[in-house]
RNA sequence: GCCGACGUAGCUCAGCCGGUAGAGCAGCGGUUUCGUAAACCGCCGGUCGGCAGUUCGAGUCUGCCCGUCGGCUCCA
C-alpha cells in the first residue's frame, strides 16, 4: 500500500529537495496567508515557500541557460510544442511546456541526451533585441500562444525595464529562440552538470482557470562535484521523510478506513507527544497561562457571529442535524445545528466572557492544547504535515493596549526559548503590516504595528518589515527558522486580532469604572501537534533527544548469565524515571545491538558476567561508531547521566546533518 | 479540485502478450547463550484498493470510485 521506495532518488526527495515544494520564481513569496482566526497549522512549522533565490548573477545565468538548452531540446522532441515561463529557482530551474501528450519519466533522460549534445554543439547564446510587432509576428508563427500573451503584457505594461524602445529582448542558440531578458552564458557548452529531475504539472501563470501545462524541474551546479553534493542532499532529505521514517519506526500511521487526512499516534509517538504536552503545560503555568479545555463541536450561532462560518464554512466539517423538534409537541421547528470546530478562538473567547473582568485581572492568558477539524481538498495532503484533524498549542492573550507591547515581547521570548530547545537554527523574523483590503480603522493598525514593532524593538531584534504582509485582520510577527539540513520552516507566529473583538464585543473594565476593548493577541508556537512532529521527525531523522525518545535505553545481558543483573539495572533506571527496554531475547549481541539501533534507542546499555561482578555498565551510545562503546561506566553513573541529559533536555550527540538513519543501517 | 504516475502479505518488491499468486524482511514455533549493526530450521500470512464491464477465463484489458505519490491550485 505504501508508496514506492526506490534506493536512488524518488520522486518524494526531489519535491523536498531545499523546499522545492511551491517553488515560483521571479515571484515574492505569498503573502497575506491564514485565515481567518490565527491559522496555527499553516502558520507555524511549514516549510516556507521557496523564495526566488537565484544565487549571484553567475548562478542565475547558468540557471536560466540550462533552462533554455532544455526546452531547445523538447523542441526537437516535440516540434508542436507551445513554451510558458522558464526561469530559474533555487538550486535550479523549470520550464513550463504545452505537448501534445503527457512526459513520462522515462522522457527525462532523453531529453538530458540531447542537451549534452547541444552542450557539446557549443553555440553561442545570442542575444538582440526585437521590435514589439515583429516579435509579435515571429512567436504567431511559430503559434508560440503563451509568448505572444506575454509579448502583449508587456506591451501594455510598458514596463521600462521589459521594454527598451518598443523592443522585447530575445536569446537563441541554435534553432531555439526564446523571449528573454537573460542574462546567459556565452555558450551551450558552459551549462555544466545537469540532471533533470521530475515532471509535474503546472497552470499557465498559475492560475487554475487557465490551461494546464506540463513542468519539467531541473538542477544544474557549475561542477559535477557540487551537482553530486545536491543530490545527495536530496537523498538525504528523504532519508529523513517523517513518512517513511513513521512507517520504520512505528511513529503514526493514516489509515484510507479510517479516513484519510487523520493520524494515528503509535505508541512510540505517543510517548513523545505526552512529553512534549506535559512540559508545554509546564512552562504555559509558569508564564502564567490559564490552561482550559472547550467542546469540540459548537452551535451554528456562535460561527455565524465570528464570521467562520461565512468566511470559512467550506472547510468546516458539518452541519451536524440535531433534530430534538420531533417529540410530543410535535412541532416543526428546524433542527439546531452544529458544526466540527475548525478553530479554537471563539472558545476561548467565551472562557473570557465568562465573567466580567477587570483591569486588574488582566492580562489574561488562555492557552488550550485544542483539537480542530478542517476539510482540505485531498490533492493537498501530506503526511503529518497537511492533515484534517490536528491539535494547536493554541493561545489567546486578552490584555489591554498598555499592556500589549510587554506580553508581545513575552510571547516572543517564549518563542525563541521553544526554538532553541529543539535545535533550530538562525531565526528570522518579520513584521507583516496592513494589508489593502482590511478590517477596523487606521488608528487600530497604528496601534498594533507600534505594540509588534516596539517589542521587536526593546529586544534589538533585527527584522524585515513585510508591508502590506499582515492578515487581513491582523499585523503579526513570524519566525522562520532552518532545521538541522537547513530548509527553511515556518515557526511561530504571533497576531493582534483587530476582528473579533469588535465582533463578539469583548471587553474588561477598567480604572475609570467604563467599559473597554480588549486586546486579543493570538499565539502559536508549535502550530499543530502532528505538523510540528512531523517537523520534528525530519529535523532528527528519527533520532530524538533523550528527553523525548520512547526508549532511553536498551538493557542487554550478553548472555543468559547476566539476566538478575540486567534486571537490577532495569529497576535502577525504571526508579529514576526512564524508559527502559529489557532485551531479553537469546542469540547474537550484534544483532540485538542493531536492533536497538533500529529502534532509536538512545543508549544501549550492555552487561556481561565481568558487568555484574563489577557492578558496573558497557555504555553505547545510539549511532555510535565501532568501537566507540564505553566499557565499565559506574552504574549509578549511568542514571545520574542519563536523568541529566533527560532533564537538561539535551540535544542528542548524534544530531546534525548527518546523523545516521533507519534506512542507513537497512539500506545495506 | 486540476495534470501525471501509482495501488499485489504488516514492510520492501517480483509476477511476460489474460490461464485462479511469489521472494526477502517482519510475525509465530523450535534450535543457538554468543562481548557491540543481520545465527540456523520450519510455519503462518494475500477477497491482488473497491465496484462494474469485456472475456470461456482478469492481479494483468476498459470505465467509474477511493487512496497514495510528484507538482499546480487552494489554504479570504
Amino acid at each position: 500500500m505504501g508508496p514506492p521506495r526506490t534506493a536512488d532518488m524518488s520522486a518524494a526527495t526531489r519535491r523536498n529537495a531545499g523546499g522545492t515544494a511551491g517553488a515560483r520564481a521571479l515571484v515574492p513569496e505569498i503573502r497575506g496567508r491564514g485565515p481567518f482566526c490565527l491559522d496555527e497549522r499553516r502558520t507555524a512549522m511549514a516549510k516556507t515557500e521557496r523564495k526566488p533565490d537565484h544565487g549571484d548573477e553567475a548562478l542565475y545565468a547558468l540557471r536560466h541557460s540550462t533552462a533554455h538548452v532544455m526546452a531547445g531540446a523538447v523542441l526537437e522532441l516535440f516540434p508542436d510544442a507551445k513554451f510558458g515561463f522558464g526561469p530559474p529557482v533555487a538550486d535550479g530551474f523549470y520550464y513550463d511546456f504545452d505537448l501534445p501528450r503527457a512526459l513520462t519519466d522515462e522522457d527525462l533522460p532523453r531529453i538530458e541526451e540531447r542537451m549534452r549534445a547541444m552542450a557539446k554543439r557549443d553555440v553561442p547564446f545570442e542575444h538582440r533585441e526585437m521590435p514589439v510587432p515583429e516579435a509579435l509576428d515571429f512567436f504567431r508563427e511559430r503559434h508560440q500562444d503563451y509568448k505572444v500573451e506575454q509579448i502583449e503584457k508587456l506591451d501594455k505594461a510598458d514596463e521600462q525595464v521589459e521594454l527598451r524602445n518598443g523592443s522585447v529582448s530575445i536569446y537563441e542558440h541554435a534553432d531555439f529562440v526564446d523571449l528573454c531578458r537573460g542574462p546567459h552564458v556565452e555558450r551551450t557548452s558552459k551549462i555544466g552538470a545537469f540532471r533533470l529531475l521530475s515532471v509535474a504539472g503546472a497552470y499557465w501563470r498559475g492560475n487554475e482557470r487557465n490551461p494546464q501545462l506540463q513542468r519539467i524541474y531541473g538542477t544544474v551546479w557549475p561542477t559535477e562535484k557540487e551537482l553530486n553534493e545536491y543530490l545527495e542532499k536530496l537523498k538525504e532529505i528523504e532519508r529523513r521523510d517523517h513518512r517513511a521514517l513513521g512507517r520504520d519506526l512505528e511513529l503514526f500511521r493514516i489509515d484510507e478506513e479510517l479516513g484519510s487526512g487523520l493520524v494515528l499516534w503509535l505508541p512510540n509517538l505517543s510517548i513523545v507527544r505526552e512529553e512534549l504536552e506535559n512540559w508545554w503545560r509546564k512552562v504555559h503555568r509558569e508564564r502564567g497561562y490559564t490552561l482550559v479545555y472547550t467542546p469540540h463541536i459548537a452551535h451554528e450561532k456562535i460561527y455565524q457571529r465570528s464570521g467562520h462560518l461565512e468566511k470559512y464554512g467550506e472547510n468546516m466539517y458539518g452541519p451536524l442535524l440535531l433534530d430534538d423538534s420531533a417529540g410530543a409537541t410535535g412541532g416543526q421547528r428546524p433542527p439546531a445545528r452544529f458544526w466540527i470546530k475548525p478553530m479554537n478562538c471563539p472558545g476561548h473567547i467565551k472562557v473570557f466572557q465568562s465573567k466580567i473582568h477587570s483591569y486588574r485581572e488582566l492580562p489574561l492568558r488562555i492557552g488550550e492544547l485544542g483539537t480542530v477539524y478542517r476539510y482540505e481538498r485531498g490533492g493537498t495532503l501530506h503526511g503529518m504535515l497537511r492533515v484534517r484533524g490536528f491539535t494547536q498549542d493554541d493561545s489567546h492573550i486578552f490584555c489591554s493596549w498598555d499592556q500589549a507591547q510587554a506580553e508581545i515581547g513575552k510571547v516572543f521570548d517564549l518563542a525563541m526559548e521553544f526554538l532553541q530547545t529543539f535545535g533550530y537554527r538562525d531565526p528570522r523574523v518579520y513584521l507583516s503590516t496592513r494589508p489593502e483590503r482590511r478590517l477596523g480603522t487606521d488608528e487600530q493598525w497604528d496601534k498594533a504595528e507600534k505594540a509588534l514593532a516596539d517589542a521587536l524593538g526593546v529586544r534589538e531584534v533585527p527584522y524585515d518589515v513585510d508591508e502590506g504582509g499582515g492578515v487581513f485582520y491582523a499585523p503579526k510577527i513570524d519566525i522562520k527558522v532552518m532545521d538541522a539540513i537547513g530548509r527553511e520552516w515556518q515557526g511561530p507566529t504571533i497576531q493582534i486580532d483587530l476582528n473579533l473583538p469588535e465582533r463578539f464585543d469583548v471587553t474588561f473594565v477598567n480604572e475609570k469604572g467604563e467599559r473597554e476593548r480588549a486586546v486579543m493577541i493570538h499565539r502559536v508556537l508549535f502550530g499543530s501537534l502532528e505538523r510540528f512532529v512531523g517537523g520534528l521527525i525530519e529535523h532528527f531523522a528519527g533520532n530524538f533527544p533523550l528527553w523525548l525518545n520512547w526508549e532511553q535505553a536498551a538493557i542487554i545481558p550478553v548472555r543468559e548469565s547476566a539476566r538478575p543483573y540486567a534486571e537490577e539495572l532495569a529497576t535502577a533506571l525504571r526508579g529514576a524515571g526512564l524508559r527502559v527496554h529489557l532485551d531479553e531475547q537469546a542469540g547474537d549481541l550484534r544483532t540485538r545491538i542493531k536492533e536497538a539501533q533500529q529502534r532509536k534507542a538512545s543508549y544501549m546499555l550492555v552487561v556481561g558476567d565481568k558487568e555484574a561482578a563489577a557492578r558496573t555498565v558497557s555504555v553505547r551510545r545510539r549511532g555510535a561508531a565501532q568501537g566507540e562503546e564505553e566499557r565499565g561506566v559506574k552504574l549509578d553513573e549511568v542514571i545520574a547521566r542519563l536523568a541529566n541529559e533527560r532533564d537538561t533536555k539535551a540535544l542528542p550527540p548524534d544530531f546534525g546533518p548527518h546523523g545516521p538513519s533507519v534506512a542507513d543501517s537497512l539500506g545495506g
